[in-house]
DNA sequence: TTTCATAGTGTTCGCAGGAACACTCCTTCT
DNA sequence: AGAAGGAGTGTTCCTGCGAACACTATGAAA
């Protein structure tokens, strides 16, 4: 799929990440190959771009992230951390903490996840979920990412994080507990969708 | 250790760096935080950087990076691996397979499993145990133990295997759906239970 | 044979973005 | 009371670094 000169700039790239934790600027691709020009850099870039390598942010600099499977390998260590943010209601609306409580490790391949996807979790309270079978006490997975309809969703509605199914319907998207005694909530001002729902974790067998 | 106002700092650190997989720059955290000078920004980053919480690398543009707590830092992978048999009928009890398909892995300590436990995985087909929440698709992880009264058990009775609660209730034990559309097993001759339910694992957020 | 994609050179433009300096207003120590 | 650090404002300097344009040279595919 990529050519061999397009394999060495992606092994460049991971090298000088898993060494300085930041991304080469063109210039410093450049020199390490020693092109007299920057230009042979960007176009390799764009190249690992279109075949959907790594992503880019234009007019930022050393915008470059690696998307999907391929970050650095690091040592072949197939979990990944994932930062815990505290409790999540599923039921009435509540302030999501915003330092991690703790980080749980996950395989991301048995989660379906993609290795770089930026992902983190919530565990639930409350019961508003229940018809969708998340329950009090279940870890729910959730990636920064376009909710589409229907996702379930964490979301930040007018000042509060809550777990809700994310519904468009006509014109302006609201949230709906999956429960019968829950309301819709119809956002007053603003919605902010935090995290869709990827995955869950329950740990114990109980009830 | 950290002031307010470095800690909210911090975490708009944390909070760009997973929307976006870079760092900002000391003019976006300007704009984010309101500040009139960017100057207020570059003393907040000094103060993190000399109380040890992020590295900087001078003169390189967005050059931020966390002092290893935070981060894809992914640290001593302790995730074991663990056998998948295939299905097993939440509904109509069937033959769970032998032989493992695959193996998936699962970190023990955020699935509060013992290392050496004898843990296995089953894919949830049907719809019995959907009132405890365990649905179609569900991966179910168990343990080789002993059941005690209402855990959720995989069981072998008359031959074949199936995933219900294990009820003790008078003399004899028996098993029971979570879901009143079905009857109670009542086994004939023999109940031999292949494994507790420990944990679930779902992927997915949708129905 | 023409048209691509890969792999370059050479140069210019201009904003993005780090660094430094001078000064202000707090609050908290000993 | 005076020093020390946190939290800012306002401004200037200069280079890091992405973006764009023009042009060359291959080899493989249509």
């Amino acid at each position: 799929m990529l050519t061999d000169r397009q394999q060495q700039l992606l092994d460049f790239l991971h090298q000088y990440y898993l060494e300085t934790g930041i991304m080469p600027s063109t210039r410093e691709i450049q020199n390490h190959f020693g092109f007299s020009s920057q230009t042979a850099a960007v176009s390799h870039l764009k190249a690992l771009e279109k075949k959907g390598v790594i992503q880019r942010l234009p007019g930022k600099a050393r915008a470059v992230i690696f998307s999907d499977q391929f970050a650095p390998a690091a040592k072949e260590s197939n979990s990944i951390e994932i930062p815990l943010y505290g409790h999540i209601a599923a039921g009435m609306a509540e302030e999501a903490s915003q330092e991690p409580d703790e980080t749980i490790s996950v395989d991301p391949t048995s989660m379906g996840l993609s290795r770089n996807a930026k992902v983190f979790a919530l565990k639930v309270r409350g019961d508003s979920m229940i018809d969708a079978h998340i329950t009090e006490g279940d870890l729910v997975i959730l990636e920064h990412k376009e909710p589409r309809n229907r996702d379930v969703v964490a979301a930040l509605i007018d000042g509060e994080t809550t777990l809700k199914r994310f519904i468009v319907e006509g014109s302006r998207p609201f949230l709906r507990a999956e429960n019968e005694m829950f309301p819709d909530l119809i956002p007053a001002q603003e919605l902010i969708i935090q995290g869709v729902m990827v995955g869950l974790m329950r740990t114990g067998g109980w009830n």
